[in-house]
DNA sequence: GGTCCCAGAGAGGTCCGACCACTAGAATAC
DNA sequence: GTATTCTAGTGGTCGGACCTCTCTGGGACC
């Protein structure tokens, strides 16, 4: 056990997870506002702000201003916005975040072939029809390739790994924004993406990992190229930590 | 973008990141002082807690009672400490941790099977040589078995998938703690592990994952057994969002 | 000369109480 | 009935006082 009884903020941190875990607060569920709770754990609320901004950094809480303060409802999601900090901070490469990606996409993919259910697949089939429609709007195409993975996620039946998936999207994401796509490539992704969801349709793991595998070593092949001439990596860290405070 | 102008905390977050991403800020750096760095950003010295407190649950700082608040060393980690309160809170159930798990380590062995190194190779062999050695010895068992994958993690030569092993498996031992391992398994144990050693050793990708699975598919089993009749599973959330804060 | 102990400096932790800013819903005006 | 304004409630920010922890350097002691 950490220490459950000193530091405020754990105070506050551990008495709002046991009520988690008690059943007493459920997702959508809000708390009472900030001067009551600290008036009613005994202390002040500034602690008690400080509590509470870690379990929002956290992603558990959400508090919203002049609202009031709610157990986060929605998916999960697991340091979604702290991967790209991470990754300036530790130097994660490119290829690295579309490795991971491409790993937990292609299970995903089997896991939806074994598990899916019919509303999924039906979903998946909507997206794949909007994807053909849009192949000359990169924006709208983007959107609906987003959407088709997260059900084939969502199909997955498990939210842990659906969750990660997200985590290193959305980090993707950000880096991508820039590179917008040709759009003569994309009929080819759809071709792609039509071919995982008759995989997964047909209940085929197997060729679902496959074509998936596929489908996002192309995508990343393909990103590479446009980027090519990019920053310079910094590998190695040279990493030598100063006592003295750094100047800012 | 996000409002990266009102919202202190955004405010602080944003300066620190891009001293981050500028390599203004190293690992193991100190930031200045919490009253000079507040007086310097213009802000009061609660806010720059506020945003301080927010890096520091995403892992991204570490502050110190008495000593200074740090940019965070060592290894990355995403989302650990959450993980456990996610799960509490989205209901996840243990098997899907378990396939989680499953999925990413397989992979890593692989991935290790491919890009290690001699050095890596030697650390493996080496925690393989303890496990036997420690076989009467659950709680020294476990040791070297952490590190064991630990080792494998590093070996893949991707350390985002290696975060995400890590907090995967720390919220999965959370959990394990109380199962404490019959020690006539444990040599079953370690000859897999040796076996799966080896696979990575000579470099057979396809092996040393399958073996892994197999692996994990047997620990799961086997704490399954152990666990059995445990806590009452709520699958379905029944939630009802409600408005009125919640008794306390 | 080396070792141990302790006071003080410097850093983060907590608290208070006041005031600002936002949101939603009630009251009011049209 | 609809649009506007007001207001109560809630989170956000402030500053400034005081507490607690860690580290370190100087002195007492051996």
């Amino acid at each position: 056990m950490t220490k459950t009884d000193t530091h405020m903020t754990m105070r506050v941190v551990n008495h709002i997870r046991s009520l988690i875990e008690s059943g007493g607060l459920q997702p959508g569920d809000r708390i009472p506002p900030e001067r009551e709770f600290a008036h009613k754990l005994r202390i002040s609320r500034a602690s008690l702000r400080t509590g509470i901004g870690y379990l929002a950094a956290m992603g558990v809480m959400d508090v919203r201003h002049g609202v009031g303060t709610f157990v986060a409802d929605g998916p999960p999601e697991i340091g979604k916005s702290s991967l790209s900090l991470l990754g300036a901070l530790h130097g994660f490469q490119s290829w690295q975040m579309f490795e991971a990606r491409r790993i937990l996409e292609s299970e995903l993919a089997a896991l939806a072939a074994e598990r899916g259910r019919e509303q999924h697949f039906a979903a998946l089939s909507e997206e794949v029809a909007e994807m053909y429609a849009t192949v000359g709007n990169p924006m709208e195409y983007l959107i609906h390739d987003i959407r088709f993975h997260r059900v084939i996620a969502q199909a997955s039946g498990n939210p842990i790994l659906a969750a990660l998936m997200e985590t290193i999207t959305s980090a993707l994401y950000d880096e991508r924004r820039k590179t917008a796509e040709r759009s003569r490539d994309l009929k080819e992704s759809a071709d792609l993406h039509r071919e995982i969801y008759r995989a997964i349709r047909s209940r085929n793991a197997g060729e679902a990992r496959t074509v998936m595998t596929r489908h996002l070593t192309m995508a990343q092949s393909a990103q590479d190229l446009e980027a090519m001439a990019t920053q310079p990596k910094n590998d190695g860290h040279p990493r030598k930590a100063r006592k003295r405070p750094v100047e800012i």
